[in-house]
DNA sequence: AGTTGCCCCTGCGCGC
DNA sequence: TGCGCGCAGGGGCAAC
C-alpha cells in the first residue's frame, strides 16, 4: 500500500524516536519478515544489539536507518508493513513481526499483515545508499533528481506508460495509485506507448507525479500521530484529494464522465474515458484496448 | 538486454 | 449465517 509519501512519513515520523538511540534488544517473531539475511533470524538480531542508530533515509519506497558500524537497517513496507512507537506494557499487535527496544526503554515494532514487506541489514556503498538497492532510481524528491532526462529514458521504453512509470528502475516511488493520479492529471490513457510520447507529454507526467505526491505528503505530515507512527492499514489520509483512483462510476472533476475501472497488470487502473482516451493501439499489443 | 508474467501472503467485503 | 471468490496501494526474479 505505501507509496513515496506514506512511506516519508513513515521516516519523518520515525526519525526523532530512533537517532542517536542505541538499540539493546531484537525479537522476530516471523521469519519472512526478515529479507536477504541468510544467517537468519538470530543472527540478525545479534547484529543488530548494541548497535547505535542514525538519522533515517529514504530512496523511492525503501527507508533505512543508518547504523554506527557504517550499515544500515533496511526497511520495505511492502503492502501492509506499519511501523509503531509503543511503551512496554502495550499489547501485541496481532501481525507484530519484529520488536526493537530501545536503551531509551520505548519499543520500535515492525507490524505487517501481508507480509510482503520486510527489515535487513546491509553494507552502505561511498555515496551513502545501501549497496542492495543501487538499482532504485532516484525518487522525484531528490535533489539529484533529472526529470528532463528521466523523460528521455521513459520515451525509450518499449512498454505501456503506466507500466514505466511503475518500474522502480526508471523512477522510484510511484505505485499504482500516483500513477493512476499522475496519468489523470497529463490527460494521458495508461495504456499509451511510452516511446509515442512527445517530450513535453513525458515531462508533464512525471511532473504531475511529483505534484501528487507532494500533495499526498503535506497531507500525510499534517495527520502523523506521534506515538503511532503511519501508515495506518487501511488509513486513506489521501483518499479524499484522490481524483481518479478507487472512484469507478463517479463524476471526472474536469469533464464529468464517469471514472472507469479496468485490469492491468494483476492490478486495476482507473481513468477517464474523455480525458484520457485510449490508443489507438496499445504498446505492446496487437489490438485495440 | 529489455520486458513480461508469476508468485509471495492475509484479510475483508461481496454475492450467492 | 456461511462460504467461496475477487481484490488489495509491491517487488524480485525466472523465463521469454
Amino acid at each position: 500500500m505505501p507509496e513515496l509519501p506514506e512511506v516519508e512519513t513513515v521516516r519523518t515520523g520515525l526519525a526523532p524516536f530512533v537517532e542517536n538511540e542505541r538499540i539493546v534488544h531484537v525479537e522476530v517473531f516471523h521469519a519472512r519478515a526478515i529479507r536477504r539475511h541468510v544467517l537468519g533470524a538470530s543472527d540478525f538480531s545479534a547484529q543488530l544489539r548494541g548497535r547505535t542508530m542514525l538519522l533515517p533515509g529514504r530512496r523511492g519506497k525503501y527507508m533505512w536507518v543508518p547504523l554506527d558500524d557504517g550499515r544500515a537497517l533496511i526497511a520495505h513496507l511492502g503492502m501492509s508493513g506499519q511501523f509503531k512507537v509503543s511503551a512496554s506494557s502495550a499489547a501485541d499487535d496481532r501481525h507484530l513481526r519484529v520488536r526493537i527496544t530501545l536503551a531509551s526503554g520505548q519499543r520500535i515494532e515492525f507490524i505487517d499483515q501481508r507480509t510482503f514487506g520486510g527489515l535487513f541489514i546491509d553494507e552502505m556503498d561511498a555515496s551513502g545508499l545501501p549497496t542492495s538497492i543501487a538499482h532504485i532510481a532516484r525518487d522525484p524528491f531528490d535533489p539529484e533528481y533529472d526529470v528532463d532526462e528521466t523523460a528521455r529514458r521513459l520515451r525509450k521504453r518499449q512498454q505501456q506508460v503506466k507500466r514505466a512509470l511503475l518500474d522502480q528502475t526508471l523512477v522510484s516511488g510511484i505505485g499504482n495509485i500516483y500513477a493512476d493520479e499522475a496519468l489523470w492529471r497529463a490527460q494521458l490513457h495508461f495504456g499509451r506507448a511510452s516511446e509515442r510520447l512527445t517530450n513535453a507529454q513525458a515531462v508533464k507526467v512525471l511532473s504531475e507525479a511529483r505534484t501528487v505526491m507532494e500533495a499526498a505528503l503535506v497531507q500525510g505530515g499534517t495527520s502523523f500521530d506521534e506515538m503511532y507512527v503511519n501508515v495506518n492499514g487501511e488509513s486513506g489520509y489521501f483518499e479524499r484529494s484522490l481524483e481518479v483512483y478507487g472512484r469507478e462510476g463517479q463524476p471526472c472533476s474536469r469533464c464529468g464522465r464517469a471514472i472507469r475501472r479496468v485490469a492491468f497488470a494483476n492490478r486495476s487502473s482507473y481513468f477517464c474515458t474523455r480525458c484520457q482516451p485510449p490508443p489507438r493501439r496499445a504498446a505492446g499489443s496487437a489490438h485495440s484496448p
